[in-house]
DNA sequence: CTTGACTCCGTAGTTAGGTACGGCCCTTAA
DNA sequence: TTAAGGGCCGTACCTAACTACGGAGTCAAG
């Protein structure tokens, strides 16, 4: 089996050398065996361990987090081990779903606000702005002169 | 009427006064008049200002838009204003759904991976683990030394 | 007048996840 | 043998939106 250079294996795993570097002083990626000329020598199974961590990337799971899976991984297997990683991916599924609540909140306030623009009936202002520039959105009226002022 | 320092302002509108410096650097506040000694007198309509920059970043608006949405809003008010704002927010819905649609995937994927490891059958080794590190995820059965190898 | 809180400034650091540079050395095929 | 194309390293840079620091000057209450 041939040596697998740095360059190899970023292009089977489809990363950019400059990444796998990167990986490898954030410990996703085990320190390779080096040539005498200093250069690195990969075994095949880093192309997977790269294809993981693409695959963890793409559901969501920080470099991090994909180091506490690719930890877990390596220990010794059992239950645990399972129950571990099930926590992992549900902390995960509980953080998207707040995100998503947010995104949602924020398209609905943006919704309206189009809606409103669209329907406008004063011309000259537009009532994005408007809404955004309000004074006390939801306070009382403001008595000039406030005493209270520090 | 008062003069209203940096650290007065700031505490009406809630926000920190480096960010209150931050934003004059990135040109979001105008530069207010100073004292003799430097400090900044700020006037009232400055912390509306802080408002609204508030507001359109809990809507989804960078500090970039913001600037554009202040500068329309400064700018001679006309119909086509109103257009231009309706455009940012448009944009920024289409923004906040691609968003969301990705999160969606994720999520569905999560949701696939947490329902295999609860159900699963072969102790000693996670699902989820076990399909993030899958070989060839939908390719052909590899071949062992495979000659296309450049 | 003193003292403690406030403000000034420029600069640097933070987070995440890379990406790029530049000067040098190594490998390999023609 | 030589030239093109890797690969080595440390370090700097990138985006966004702050946040912090330090050493100075200033303000206002008592
Ligand atoms: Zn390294
Ligand atoms: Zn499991
Ligand atoms: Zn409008
Ligand atoms: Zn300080």
């Amino acid at each position: 089996m041939e040596s697998l250079t740095i360059g190899k294996i970023a292009r089977r795993a489809e990363v950019g050398i400059e990444t796998i570097r990167f990986y490898q002083r954030e410990g996703l990626i085990d320190e390779p065996p080096r040539r005498e000329s200093g250069y690195r020598q990969y075994p095949e199974e880093t192309v997977s361990r790269l294809l993981f961590i693409k695959r963890a990337k793409e559901i969501g799971f920080t470099l991090r987090e994909i180091k506490e899976l690719l930890e877990l991984q390596i220990a010794s297997p059992s239950t645990s081990t399972c129950d571990e990683v099930r926590k992992l991916a549900e902390e995960k599924i509980a953080d998207i779903r707040s995100k998503t609540e947010m995104l949602r909140r924020m398209e609905a306030a943006l919704v309206e606000l189009v809606d409103s623009c669209r329907g406008r009936v004063v011309a000259n202002s537009c009532p994005i702005l408007d809404v955004l520039q309000e004074e006390k959105p939801d306070g009382a009226k403001e008595i000039e002169s406030n005493p209270s002022d520090k």
